[in-house]
RNA sequence: GGUCCCAUGGUCAAGAGGUUAAGACAUCGCCCUUUCACGGCGGUAACAGGGGUUCGAUUCCCCUUGGGACUACCA
């Protein structure tokens, strides 16, 4: 068989020779274990909480100098593909703090000098390769029919599930003549590229994934589909033509596509490029009725990355939770380390897990919490208004009134030793701090919830309190001032005499300060109150104690 | 069905041929405390089962079981 011939037939407007290609894009310059890593995403919907991980990953593979992460949009299924999902897909990515050096950057003009970056404005160089191989004898034109329904492609393995299919599987196409490929042509019929398999399954190879280690594997036996019959590649064509030529120096995927590998390492060779060091992701799991199962997009609500960002976690909490399913041990560096960024962390492939993990938004809470507590107040108003400016406008609206007495809210139990951890995500806010952020007539007060005293005596405490209360005191002298009131009110400051008869007191110090916490606020679990009463301050107080006494006719 | 991956508490997981089998989250209890928290101390809780190899295995090998994935002219 000519298969200079045969590929001149199959490609007679391909002119370009592959070295052009090379030519148009030599290989980077890395010095010191620079790494080129990517992220390749297609647009078929949001971003999946799985590919934040991988993004995570991609930023911490390429932290040292000289190395690259890029973009690139795998856009060769047309049917898939949504509209804007990849302007979605990009958008999302830099929400969340991601900065790729290069590539697909959805509507802005892509960066970069390797691409295109977006597979379908590549098809002139998948060409050229496709012809390419065909010369060398690597790949042959399929006319076979192609089955367009996705039911009925289901079906069939369902079929063949049950026939149990053989894994040497070569195209009879393969066998075509030239004359019998010209007459095709002849007739305008389409054609797929398959691969010209020379690979037998019953043939151990070894290969090395970098959180799996060093594999046997099966070798392929199957001449697989490499361009579709319109001209578009598939992913396994693609990846190998895309990453030789970007300059790929670890391709990082999940781990669904590890049974691929053979399929690709013979890609590879039947190029002739050299094989690329790969790292198959574990995938992120859920517990589903007591059963584990990937995340799924339809069904889970978290497995799409924007509800992090509706939801109002902070990102750099989300990607500290995802970076311990990493490498575990980034908890300990991360106590031991409580002002690094992640960015520092020194994260090592070689701890990577290599089972499923799950998804645990209890935990995730716990370090976004944490994240929260080391952060200022000034932080905190600046994330907090970025996120209700998008999410919730109304509340944006508030902060910005007064953006100082917001701060000066946020910064209550922070900025201390011991901060508070409360708040997990920014939507929480609002209602967390509803007695600071909206009008105090909105907010219910049932006394008879939390007292049994009446509302004469309630009235007083609460007049004599805010009388006494002063915004500078020092919170010591605040602190005995109230013993004292207690004291005068029927309340016991000192709880071991009030545990010895607790029926001669109308309570405790403790209930005593719930009291008073519970009229400023409505909430009987607040931060420290002191500190919300200077917040608050004087005037305040007065105004809510007037509220207070007309709403209950004292 | 075939092929591949995985297997330590509820979850994330460290670990090593000989350990009282870490730690974190969750949970429970106690302490601290003006509430709520934070924090501190402590408790409950694990090597899937069966065979080998070995003086000894949870660790190495095999089988079983369980879970996951792939099996498209999808990625």
């Amino acid at each position: 068989m000519d298969f200079n011939k045969l590929a001149n037939m199959l490609y007679p407007n391909v002119t370009r020779d592959i070295n052009y290609y090379f030519e148009k894009y030599p290989s980077r310059t890395l010095i010191n274990g620079g790494v080129v890593s990517r992220f390749a995403p297609s647009p078929t919907g949001y971003l999946h909480i799985g590919g934040v991980f991988q993004c995570l990953l991609h930023e911490m593979l390429t932290r040292k100098p000289t190395s690259v992460f890029y973009l690139r949009l795998e856009d060769t299924d047309q049917k898939r593909e949504v509209d804007e999902a990849g302007e979605l897909l990009y958008d999302t990515i830099v929400k969340f703090g991601f900065e790729p050096n290069e590539g697909y950057r959805g509507k802005y003009e892509e960066k970069g000098s390797y691409g295109p970056y977006k597979q379908s404005d590549r098809i002139e160089i998948y060409k050229t390769f496709a012809k390419y191989l065909v010369s060398m004898g690597g790949a042959y034109p399929c006319f076979c029919e192609k089955c367009e329904d996705k039911e009925e492609i289901l079906a069939k393995r369902e079929q063949e599930i049950e026939t149990n299919n053989n894994t040497i599987d070569r195209d009879p196409c393969r066998n075509l003549t030239l004359e019998e490929v010209e007459e095709n042509l002849n007739m305008g019929r389409p054609f797929a590229l398959r691969l010209f398999s020379k690979g037998n399954p019953d043939t151990i190879i070894k290969v090395n994934d970098l959180v799996k280690g060093e594999r046997d594997i099966r070798e392929n036996g199957k001449d697989i589909i490499l361009v579709k019959n319109n001209g578009v590649p598939v992913y396994a064509f693609a990846h190998a033509v895309d990453d030789t030529l970007m300059g790929t120096t670890i391709i990082v995927r999940g781990e669904d596509w590890f049974q691929s590998l053979p399929a690709h390492l013979e890609i590879f060779k039947s190029f002739g490029f050299e094989p690329i060091p790969y790292l198959h992701t574990p995938n992120i799991c859920k517990l589903d009725d007591g059963k584990k199962r990937k995340l799924s997009k339809r069904k889970d609500p978290e497995a799409d990355a924007r509800f992090f960002l509706q939801e109002g976690y902070p990102v750099d909490g989300v990607k500290e939770y995802l970076l311990n399913l990493i490498n575990s041990d980034f908890e300990e560096w991360r106590s031991k380390n409580p002002k690094l960024s992640y960015k520092e962390f020194p994260f090592e492939i070689a701890k990577i897990g290599s089972g499923n993990p799950m998804f645990d938004m209890v935990k995730l809470n716990d370090v976004s919490k944490d994240y929260i507590s080391r952060l200022d107040a000034k932080q905190v108003f600046n994330y907090l208004l970025e996120w209700a400016n998008e999410y919730d406008p109304e509340f944006a609206a508030i902060l910005n009134n007064d953006p100082e007495y917001a701060t000066n809210v946020l910064n209550i139990d922070r900025e201390v030793e011991k901060p508070r951890k409360d708040i997990y995500k920014w939507s929480m806010v609002k209602e967390y701090y509803n007695y600071m952020f909206s009008d105090f007539k909105n907010i219910d007060l049932d006394f008879t919830q939390i007292t049994t005293i009446d509302n004469e005596l309630l009235y007083k405490i609460l007049h004599t309190y805010v009388v006494l209360f002063e915004e500078d005191l020092d919170k010591n002298t605040w602190f005995e001032r109230v013993k004292k009131l207690a004291d005068k009110h029927g309340y016991c400051s000192d709880n071991k005499t009030f545990k010895k008869d607790p029926t001669k007191y109308h309570g405790n110090l403790a209930s005593f300060c719930n009291l008073i916490r519970y009229a400023f606020t409505g909430k009987t679990n607040t931060p420290d109150l002191y500190s919300i009463c200077c917040v608050l301050g004087k005037d305040e107080l007065y105004n809510r104690l007037a509220f207070i006494k007309k709403r209950n006719n004292v």
